[in-house]
DNA sequence: TTAAGAACAGAAAAATATTCTACAAAATAA
DNA sequence: TTATTTTGTAGAATATTTTTCTGTTCTTAA
């Protein structure tokens, strides 16, 4: 990866619907260049995907919650199986293993407090093997980003 | 948005490469309606972006860390301050407000914890008005998405 | 019932992606 | 060093896709 191919990553985190011509504009490349470069960063696996970003608010699920997990045991089975449970609840966008005070931070949108509630009673508290919970709610949204800055 | 349109969605969050000829066969319907229904969420500003995931093991961005940061004042110009020189970092991919015993939420991406402590040390701490910070760090990613299920 | 607007299909046109060929520079081996 | 291979590139040709255009159907409201 020289510089070319991070210039060329930083333009398409931004929108992967640049054409190959602008791009090649940009970056004082013919367009079978670019071309080749990007095919390049697909098959080694630096690019892993093309995909749509959608405003929650419009659909509604502005309402955001982060929410600390504990769990009662940790051996191998039952954090696998946890985890397999986790994945297969809509409402959870983002699950993490993580150090520290608590095992998981999941990050759950949902439309409203009452969907919330909803989804904590019926959902998330009759998974198997949670010890505690707490939840943290958005109350503003400073930065959300999916590019990197390459260096 | 009926269920057609809720259908398309999915499809785009997933791949954004989708063809519409692709489209078109999975909800028959012909090329020209699955251009015209794009073109209309894209006006709505249901979609509102197109964007290039990477492998963040293979760009060195890979050590992810959750930072959860007190302000020791809440006045509004402070915030505003404060908010501004968060979003000029650029290993800060999302920071967001939050209710709760701390302020803020940030998801942090650097190489190794070698890099989260010259981060630390020259950028984070050196903000205005933080009162206290606590660092969680991602020992695995169980779920990490950017598509919601619509319904 | 009729008029207006929205959604649709198929064809045509325009733009883009992809392949192919060839060349030059850089890296590698003899 | 020279010969050889590899890599990156450009331009042209081709294939595919996007976008526009035209006309039709369907829905909705007057």
């Amino acid at each position: 990866m020289d510089l070319t191919d991070k210039k060329l990553l930083v333009l398409l985190q931004e929108d992967s619907k640049k054409t190959t011509k602008e791009l090649s504009s940009k970056l004082n490349l013919s367009v079978t260049a670019v071309y080749e470069r990007i095919k390049k960063l697909e098959r080694e696996g630096i690019i892993s995907k093309y995909v749509t970003i959608l405003d929650k608010n419009k659909i509604d699920k502005g309402f955001v919650v982060f929410c600390h997990i504990k769990l009662i045991k940790h051996s191998k089975d039952l954090i696998s199986e946890f985890e397999k449970e986790v994945v297969s609840l809509n409402e959870v966008l983002e699950c993490f293993h993580v150090s520290g005070d608590y095992d998981y931070i999941l990050k759950i949108c949902v439309k409203d407090m009452e969907e919330y509630r909803e989804f904590m009673v019926t959902k998330l508290t009759t998974l198997q093997h949670i010890g505690s919970t707490h939840s943290t709610f958005m109350i503003g949204e400073v930065k959300n980003s999916t590019s990197f800055v390459l260096n």
